[in-house]
DNA sequence: GTTCGCCTTCCTACTAGTAGGTAGACAAAC
DNA sequence: GTTTGTCTACCTACTAGTAGGAAGGCGAAC
């Protein structure tokens, strides 16, 4: 029994889609009424003013990407293999295109003319990811399968930036294969048995 | 003598910056307008249309780029000191907010809707910036100043996207320091002496 | 069990303002 | 005397957002 997306629902999914295509200022309203056959006024109905809108939809981003990272460390036998998991989440994403870029990335590259209440939230997302990053490292040294050079929040900035410039090199290059070709041996340099 | 910027470089100067800031969607004639006083109309006898004013706009950044690059293995001793001071330029670039982002890294990000003449021109900027950091590895490997895990031209693609990355998580959690951070380690990472 | 009022959702029709772009006049420079 | 750069004035299309109303669902009052 599968329970037909709510229209608004269905807004912030186009909406999204959009933004991960263009950036905030890459939609407009009439383009997700056209998406979705309702028109322009309708969507105001849902979501007043844009800023409340693309607020919701990183709202609503952010506690599926929480939500996904938590069943991770829940279902992933080893600190390893949720990093594996994590990076091959997205490479499927990218390869068949069907979330070629995370959106909170594609905003955060705006962040300088994002709506306070926007960039707020995309803020707390980087904090989120990096922490996530943190402590699957911090596990992955204390059960010895990781050897890091450097602390291990140190670490996960360098790794969240790795996955971030992966995706704009694989989308710049028009080459979705460049993202795991990137991020892959840098997961690979911080196992044990790399030195 | 200094000679005084022409109108037309006064233009790409200001739609630089904008572009830097909010991306392609990002800016208007208007706004160029309003920065350097001038009519609207009078941008258009320069650039009749905008995607030609961005394509004219990085062929120039690309060229520049280029010519800094090309300066760099002329003027530093080793391929360690051409990779720390192409890092030092950005560093210092974001640190003082001059250009806090790269105009091809933001324009790449908005790669799927942007028009035809400025995407190609995009994607050229990725790969010479590849070439370019593949050839300061291929050279460091050969005077034993690196050694690398992975074949120079996949090392520079994981360089570039560290460095992209870097940019991004600085101005995503608004912390400047946050670039060398990132970046640091990594050039470290590829040093002779690290294993 | 039907009428009443409220709420939700969507609609048509509109606003003020901005987008990129054009036409043509004018003045100075070559 | 033609080219170059700027201007005023304008255009059409689109932007986010608003006003006001129609249709239907739902629960309570009678």
């Amino acid at each position: 029994m599968k329970s037909v997306a709510s229209t608004s629902d269905k807004i912030l999914d186009v909406a999204q889609s959009l933004i991960v295509a263009g950036g905030y200022n890459g939609f407009s309203y009439a383009d997700i009424s056209d998406a979705i056959g309702i028109r322009k006024a309708s969507i105001h109905h849902h979501f007043p003013a844009k800023a409340e809108l693309v607020a919701v939809l990183v709202d609503r981003y952010t506690m599926q990407a929480q939500a996904g990272l938590q069943s991770l460390l829940e279902q992933a036998a080893s600190p390893a293999d949720q990093l594996q998991f994590y990076i091959d989440y997205w490479r499927s994403c990218i390869e068949n295109a069907s979330q070629p870029f995370c959106v909170c990335a594609m905003l955060a590259s705006e962040m300088q003319m994002l709506p306070d209440e926007v960039a707020l939230r995309v803020r707390a997302h980087f904090r989120n990811l990096a922490a996530w990053l943190t402590s699957v490292l911090q596990s992955g040294v204390e059960q010895g399968l990781f050897r890091l050079d450097r602390r291990p929040e140190e670490q996960a900035q360098m790794l969240m930036a790795s996955v971030h410039g992966a995706m704009l090199s694989a989308r710049a290059l028009g080459d979705p294969g460049l993202f795991i070709a990137v991020v892959g041996p840098e997961i690979a340099g911080l196992r044990a048995s790399s030195c």
